[in-house]
DNA sequence: TGTACATCAGTGAACGCGCGTTCACTGATGTAC
DNA sequence: TGTACATCAGTGAACGCGCGTTCACTGATGTAC
């Protein structure tokens, strides 16, 4: 016997290709004209195709959406955790800050992308459950958890500054836990939880454009304040 | 001579109950398809009426964005004012609190909304320079700076802990004290800002359905211990 | 109070348009012998 | 290496649909004398 005939690499390849042609027009597209109203027809003409084509590539609007919410997924993950694992795993306060820059740049440079995800879900659009939106989410969103993880064992990490944590919150730390190396008390699940809405909340205000009116370097000026206030806030030793 | 003749009373009113009307109507049917394809055809299907009748209203589908933009500020804008002046004025710490409270209330309640004013701008619509939508929009948003301003005219505002300002957030904190009754420092003026991003990032997580993996309970104790530090950074006494 | 006129809300038909999707097809690319 | 066949990418025509917007109109509501 032998190996079963592989189906022609070489249209694999250029099918690939195509696919990620496709979504890369999309995104650019998603740019242009917003999130919302993405079209076959657009993308096909963009290409110098016929929209029918398309159908090769993608049952239907769907499904390329679909696709697309995944991509951002994982883009945003791995921005994250390249900019965490270029510095020291024991420079756990320089981490965490790179971890918001990123955050922060990834926004900015692709805010349409950053609204796909983690904007208002698109009605009538529903995410197939179980399905790899689903799981890339959760890889993406896990990277912050790491971070703390690893500052744990580290012992670098300081008692966040909460009182008690409510049940709930102590059952869904414990739940998470599962999913991780190391168990995630329940404080610091919660520390974390709020140091990543403090992020999320300038960082989707500037991309937005709410923070149009400073410039530049006063919003850079701000981020930093805000993102080394919330460092301290999570127990996490900077400098 | 006398008062020029007051046009039709009668139907005016009725006329102003019909724009009423349809805004009630298009905000629902947001709540249903989502706030990118709300249709001119729907929402007079839904009064029962013709598409063509709406034009006597707004002269376009833009028109009428302006309109749901400018009163979905303006909703806002009252729901924090409500809220924060239900309690004492030297009650700081509260108001703040109560403040936190209402604008999480109203996003949860109208996540449609709260995405179409403060989430990302829909393209291909642009907001009429210095129009009603502009000025609504920095009227909601002075609610919180009238309130740190309160706090700093009463003492009762511990200085913040932040470090040098920015030279253009000194600017920017300049520019804005003029539209305010008292100059508000730069670092009251940057404390804020990061109070209201830590405040909107919890608020949109959690309107847009990214908590939804924490029960109900959980989240409102979240909340409550999230906007108590976000209090207590800004330099808000609390109890 | 009654009548003639003006105003305006709403209708229904019509327009041009562009969408998503299907289908039968052509032509190029790959496979089997 | 050459030939017959299979696979698949992409086309172009066609479909049904619903949109925003315009237009001339009817009928009700209000105004003036």
């Amino acid at each position: 016997m032998g190996i079963a005939p592989r189906s022609a690499p070489r249209r694999e390849k250029a099918r690939a290709a195509t696919i990620e042609e496709i979504k890369r027009t999309a995104v650019a597209l998603m740019r242009e004209h917003g999130t919302a109203d993405l079209k076959f027809a657009d993308i096909a003409r963009a290409m110098d195709m016929t929209a029918p084509a398309l159908y090769r590539y993608f049952a239907d609007r769907d499904a390329l959406l679909s696709d697309l919410i995944a991509d951002a997924y994982n883009d945003l993950g791995d921005a994250v955790a390249k900019a965490r694992d270029a510095l020291p795993a024991d420079d756990v306060g320089g981490r965490f800050l790179a971890v918001a820059q990123s955050y922060r740049r990834w926004a900015r440079e692709e805010p349409q992308q950053f609204a796909l995800i983690l904007g208002l879900p698109i009605k009538g659009y529903t995410a197939p459950e179980d399905g790899p939106t689903t799981e890339a989410a959760q890889r993406a969103m896990s990277q912050l958890s790491a971070l703390f993880v690893q500052a744990l064992a580290a012992g670098r990490l300081a008692p966040p500054r909460v009182r008690e944590v409510h049940p709930s919150l102590v059952a869904c730390a414990e739940l998470k836990s599962h999913d991780l190396p190391v168990a995630i008390p329940a404080d610091t699940f919660q520390a974390m939880l709020q140091a990543w809405s403090a992020l999320h909340g300038f960082v989707s205000l500037e991309a937005y454009g709410h923070f149009a009116w400073i410039d530049e370097a006063g919003r850079d000026a701000l981020f930093e304040s805000h993102a080394r206030l919330t460092a301290q806030n999570a127990g996490l030793p900077l400098d």
